[in-house]
DNA sequence: TTTTAGCACTTATTTGTCAAGAGTGCTAAA
DNA sequence: TTTAGCACTCTTGACAAATAAGTGCTAAAA
């Protein structure tokens, strides 16, 4: 691959990328300051689906960037600065709105990335069960309503409601308090369990039935999947690939699927951008979408992970410069 | 509207329904054992039409029912029983969950729809501001941040996060909770406001470093859009009308936009099934669309809006038949 | 008076053909 | 090594013709 090849290969990507039509060797001298004739091009573009990084609609139709192409352009071509003094305010105006929940910021960045990008973005909140319990609180509400509140050393916050057949009093209330932190502080998440129910139970001899469903109902919303946020879905269908009902109907299929969003939301490295090009997913439903996505650490906790999903068609350098300026303002929250 | 008009007109639409397809006199004669020949027909069917309740695609076509025509048949026509066992069971199942959370079962109840109409299901919780207070309570976690419960007269529950740049003591934690709940005990829950705020700071002389917050953070959660619930996006794309690029964009713009979705929940009648047919809907952009809304109170509480949305050629007999019987459900519970 | 057989007429849909246009691959010359 | 030139391939759009589905109307039958 010499450095012509490259230059070529990029202005086919970059082509491809804006028009969504098989560029040819004619438009790429015309547009992309290559000092040589359509021909040269030709046969260079002959050598590059040779090796497979462009491909042919038909025999003689432009080429279109194979996933393999797409690769190398991610890899090693692209600008991962592409982003003006106008997306910069937007996201910073953005960006600044107080925020009181790890949640709210969630929806926010969700929404800002697909503004900017106008691609559809997903999110998923940091997994709970792997954290710490910094503290258990609970909250009578009423007479025989429960909140529970947990709160973890990495400062995500869970609550949940559990209901009783019996009245609570605050006395028992401040007993739970107590039991429940002494027990647990600085235990995983995923400790509230079964042994720990009977452990309670038998040592500290306290009532079943008030134990029982709070045990229950903790380890419920402990082990839920986390939520998805989902942000600019009819972003996709300005795109030209959705003219096709086939593409349309898969990325809808997808999107609906939190499970399968969630699992492409929890793959990938941290702290880094993951870019997943067409077939290259493992769930063979992906083979026509790219995804890139973002999982947040900031000073070793856990934010979750943000996502942008559009077609292999897609314009990574914008969503990976975007992407890229985004983490930075987040870390400097 | 003679007697046979009627059951003509019924059979268009339920033929339409069914096939998608313009219907012909022929046809309903074959399906429909109504004893006459297809002229019969086509005389009726003229006449049908110069009444507008059903129309022609083009001189030569069958005919598709109009707005008209689908209120007429949603009025006076369908069997709103149209429910069989399999259908009954799967409800049954599902809406016996134990719930702690009207969230939860909220969150239920749409994806039980969806599952049994296949129609896409949109949901809103209660509106909060109507709502009287009857109980809120302030939690500490960790030193700056408190969490505040507000629990309403008619059970809804609403929980947020403050955080403080001093420390709060417990101290201050339960004069809180004793003000709050002395001043607004009873009170609904808009009355959460900047007067409130100046009161307590100037007769409780209490820091307004910490009212200030706290009143904000309320204020905002209180008058904030209910959260809308939405299931089986993907199934409208299995429809027909679906095939039709434009309309479906419409579709996947319209439940995008959490604004006009909750202002569609918002309308319509308490306890009672509302039926928006294509233009119909106040909304230009839901000329291609019907809604069937049902505001769910019980015991006089208000506990939501679940809609259905999809195409004017909609199985109103399925869907009303399934919302009935779900409301019969819920009100059991 | 109501119903219906029969037929002319209308329109959509499908199929085939043709010409134009875009782009390639290859050859031979620069 | 590059490129002009040209034959070749495939797509697209336009047009015409054939087919099919269904109506409206007329006149006869019930």
């Amino acid at each position: 691959m010499d450095n012509r090849k490259k230059k070529i290969l990029q202005a086919i990507i970059e082509e491809y990328i804006n028009t969504a039509e098989p560029v040819s060797s004619g438009s790429i001298v015309k547009r992309y300051g290559l000092d040589f004739s359509s021909a040269t091009i030709r046969n260079e573009m002959a050598e590059l689906e040779k090796v497979g990084y462009i491909e042919k609609t038909h025999t003689s139709s432009g080429r279109i960037p194979s996933a393999k192409g797409y690769r190398l352009y991610v890899d090693e071509l692209l600008n991962d600065q592409n982003i003006n003094l106008a997306e910069i305010k937007y996201i910073q105006s953005k960006l600044n709105a107080k925020v009181n929940e790890l949640e709210d910021l969630t929806k926010i960045t969700t929404s800002t990335i697909s503004e900017v990008t106008h691609y559809t973005t997903v999110a998923i909140g940091p997994k709970a069960q792997i954290q710490n319990i910094q503290e258990i609180k609970f909250v009578l509400l009423g007479t025989r309503m429960l909140m529970a509140v947990l709160l973890t050393e990495d400062g995500l916050i869970k609550e949940t409601i559990i209901k009783f057949d019996q009245d609570i009093t605050e006395d028992q209330v401040e007993t739970l308090n107590y039991i429940f932190n002494n027990k647990l502080r600085g235990m995983p998440l995923d400790s509230i369990d079964k042994p720990l129910e009977e452990y309670i139970f038998s040592h500290m001899n306290y009532s079943l039935a008030v134990i029982k469903p709070i045990i229950e109902q903790l380890n419920r919303v402990v082990n839920e999947e986390e939520k998805i946020y989902l942000e600019g879905t009819n972003k996709a269908f300005e795109l030209p690939e959705f003219k096709s009902l086939e593409i349309a109907k898969n990325f809808i299929n997808l999107i609906d699927q939190k499970e399968i969003m969630a699992d492409l939301l929890n793959t990938g490295f941290a702290n880094d951008i993951n870019v997943y090009i067409g077939d290259e997913n493992e769930n063979e439903k992906l083979k026509d979408f790219s995804i890139v996505t973002f999982r947040h650490r900031y000073k070793n906790k856990d934010l979750g992970t943000i996502g942008i999903i559009g077609p292999t068609r897609m314009d990574y350098s914008k969503v990976i410069s975007v992407m890229k300026y985004i983490n930075k303002k987040l870390n400097g929250k």
